[in-house]
RNA sequence: GCGGCUGUAGUCUAGUCUGGUUAGGACUUGGGCCUUCCAAGCCUACGACCCGGGUUCAAAUCCCGGCAGCCGCACCA
């Protein structure tokens, strides 16, 4: 199997080993070996190029210990976690809603685990393998919990995912964007998950690398300036509806899906179409992926669109790698009401707008004696009612009842007047929507590992084909034959490479062929060969890593043309 | 978390059933010889019984527990 030939020249080679070999390993933690570090760090770094120099995005950075309020808000303390419950004899274990749900056709939805465990003792709910009794419902949560300060007072959580990171510090960055939408924000870093029994390899990790980037816009404008750049690129989209039909997905323009409405705005589009930009330039060809649209059963219930980007794999069929999802205004929403923060935007209109309006004005002199201690609650209130439904109950009525909280209050003539008013409003404030492509960087590093090993028949050779611009060794330096004069003039270039910014890295054991095939398994896209007449005629050879074509070249331009292959300003076949 | 299968150098594997010499081989890797461009050959070196307990005079081998991998079930904001 390919996959297991790709794992194994990745561990040989130093690129990916599981975490904690000598102690047998943990499921679900892996480490980047020498070349698999630089690797993942070129990737990250072009991911930046896209994300921050292309787009203009800027980029932060929050700790990944986060306090139990965040999360709170965010819905991961009470949704990123399931019921659970236990059968007694077997140990089966089940999802304790999907199990009710299943035998009595129930919905518990939102029900707490004490309801639960009471709807399964009264409505004799049993194990179905085994028919014996089922423990009480507990809650299995995905975050790893810990706790922050030497009391151990405060309950803190490993974050599930970097958005919220970017979310809390909302109010500082739309400042730093002087408060203009739209603007994007991205921060690449580790998240937490402690899954029930991660079996996938790096595709399923417990800690693992997230490239997020989250742009704001104006929910009522999500073009995209760029949109017209694109609209006739071509995309292989997998539809809900197609899904659905059991159909096969399609490939279809830019445009054309926008205007058939099978993605819901420009803007998400565009960050398809430079995600799947972004994958062939590290090495995932169009071929192997495509884009599915989440089912409205599977769609969080925040998003109103969400695509993933999937990645054919060998061994574990389409996987994820990136999420693209319209987030709404969810997250904004909610931090703004737990944390009485106001983390809306203020769009101003293209013409201010006269508005007139009946406003209710208190009649103090009367307002204050009668409700005493409740008047400024009862002010408060009035600021934002329906000033019409209020006059129209007084002049019927004579008598207006106020509802707050347990509390009613009686309204009397008396104590208010209405007033015409006029006023200019520049504009409103709005929550934001938010973009968010998410990138899964280590399945990322993984396909790239999988989708450019390449088995080379002819030339009996297995290495990765990986783009010049992320192979962790530049160039490789060999003496034709192990002799000291050429080791030397050998050694000598791979220094004076080195001293020149390149990884170059020397190799002299075994025959030249061995070298190559070394050199070619990692991926080093070209070689440097110092033969007898290197010493006389101060030239040495190039050779191409994916043809195996060579060139003589003089000493002195190696650096010059090595820089211009690798920022691919030369061809190889142009260098004289 | 449950069940089945599996676990010997970096890799592949012999040995395990039927306990018994220094755990054998191939590839890889390091050093050397040879070699004027694609994993050749020769010499040489390094390197392993998943971990813990038990049975036994003696355990890679039998038993128990754990861990890890694969497959199935369950789970996967």
């Amino acid at each position: 199997m390919k996959h297991d030939k790709v794992m194994n020249v990745a561990k040989k080679r130093g690129f990916l080993w599981s975490s904690f070999e000598i102690y047998a390993g943990v499921a679900g933690f892996y480490d980047y070996g020498p070349l698999g570090a630089i690797l993942k760090n070129s990737i990250i770094n072009k991911w930046k190029n896209f994300y921050i120099v292309k787009e203009g995005f800027y980029e932060i950075e929050s700790p990944t210990v986060m306090p139990e309020e965040v999360l709170k808000a965010s819905g991961h303390v009470d949704n990123f976690t399931d019921p659970m419950t236990e059968c007694k004899e077997c140990l089966e274990v089940y999802r304790a809603d999907h199990i009710i749900e299943e035998m009595i056709n129930r919905d518990v939805e939102g029900l707490s685990n004490e309801e639960l465990t009471q709807i399964i003792s009264e409505e004799k709910i049993l194990c179905p393998r085994c028919g014996n009794h089922l423990t009480r419902v507990w809650n299995y949560n995905l975050m790893f919990q810990t706790l922050i300060g030497a009391k151990g007072k405060k309950t803190g959580y490993m974050r599930p995912e970097t958005a919220q990171g970017i979310f809390i510090p909302f109010k500082r960055l739309l400042r730093f964007f002087r408060g203009k939408l739209p603007f994007g924000v991205v921060q690449v870093g580790k998240a937490y998950r402690n899954e029930i029994s991660p079996r996938q390899g790096v595709i399923r990790l417990r800690e693992f690398t997230q490239a997020e980037a989250e742009i704001f816009v104006n929910p009522e404008d999500k073009t995209h300036e760029k949109f017209d750049e694109i609209k006739g690129k071509m995309l292989k989209l997998y539809s809900g509806e197609v899904q659905l039909a059991e159909g096969e997905p399609v490939e279809i323009s830019a445009g054309d899906a926008l205007d058939e409405g099978i993605v819901s705005s420009q803007i998400l589009i565009y960050q398809l179409y430079i995600a799947q930009k972004f994958l062939r330039e590290i090495g995932i060809p169009d071929e192997v992926i495509r884009f599915r649209q989440h089912l409205p059963t599977e769609m969080a219930h925040y998003a109103i669109d969400c695509w993933d980007v999937e990645v054919y794999t060998e061994r574990y069929g389409w996987v994820e790698i990136i999420g693209i999802a319209d987030r709404t205004d969810f997250d904004l929403k909610s931090h703004t009401e737990h944390s009485n923060e106001d983390l809306r935007v203020f769009i101003e209109y293209d013409e201010p707008k006269q508005i007139k309006k009946l406003a209710i004005k208190p009649n103090m002199s009367k307002f204050g004696p009668s409700f005493k201690g409740d008047a400024p609650k009862i002010l408060k209130v009035l600021e934002n009612i329906d000033a019409k439904g209020v006059k129209k109950s007084i002049e019927n009525d004579k008598m207006f009842n106020l509802q707050i909280e347990d509390n009613t209050f009686e309204l009397l003539p008396e104590h208010v007047n209405f007033v015409e008013i006029e006023e200019v409003v520049r504009g409103e404030k709005i929550f934001p929507h938010v973009i968010e492509p998410s990138y899964g960087l280590d399945r990322i590093v993984f396909s790239v590992l999988l989708h450019t090993f390449t088995e080379d028949e002819e030339n009996e050779r297995e290495y990765f084909k990986l783009p010049k611009d992320i192979a962790p060794v530049e160039v490789s330096v060999f003496p034709l034959l192990n002799k000291e004069q050429l080791r030397e003039e050998a050694l000598k270039i791979k220094n004076d490479l080195r001293e020149k910014g390149f990884i170059a890295e020397f190799d002299a054991s075994g025959t030249i062929g061995r070298r190559y095939a070394r050199s070619d398994e990692i991926g080093v896209p070209y070689a440097i060969t110092v033969d007898h007449d290197s010493i006389d005629d101060n030239k040495v050879t190039i050779r191409n890593r994916d043809n195996l074509k060579q060139k003589r070249i003089l000493i002195s331009d190696i650096a010059g043309i090595l820089d211009s292959l690798l920022k691919s300003r030369l061809e190889f076949d142009d260098i004289n």
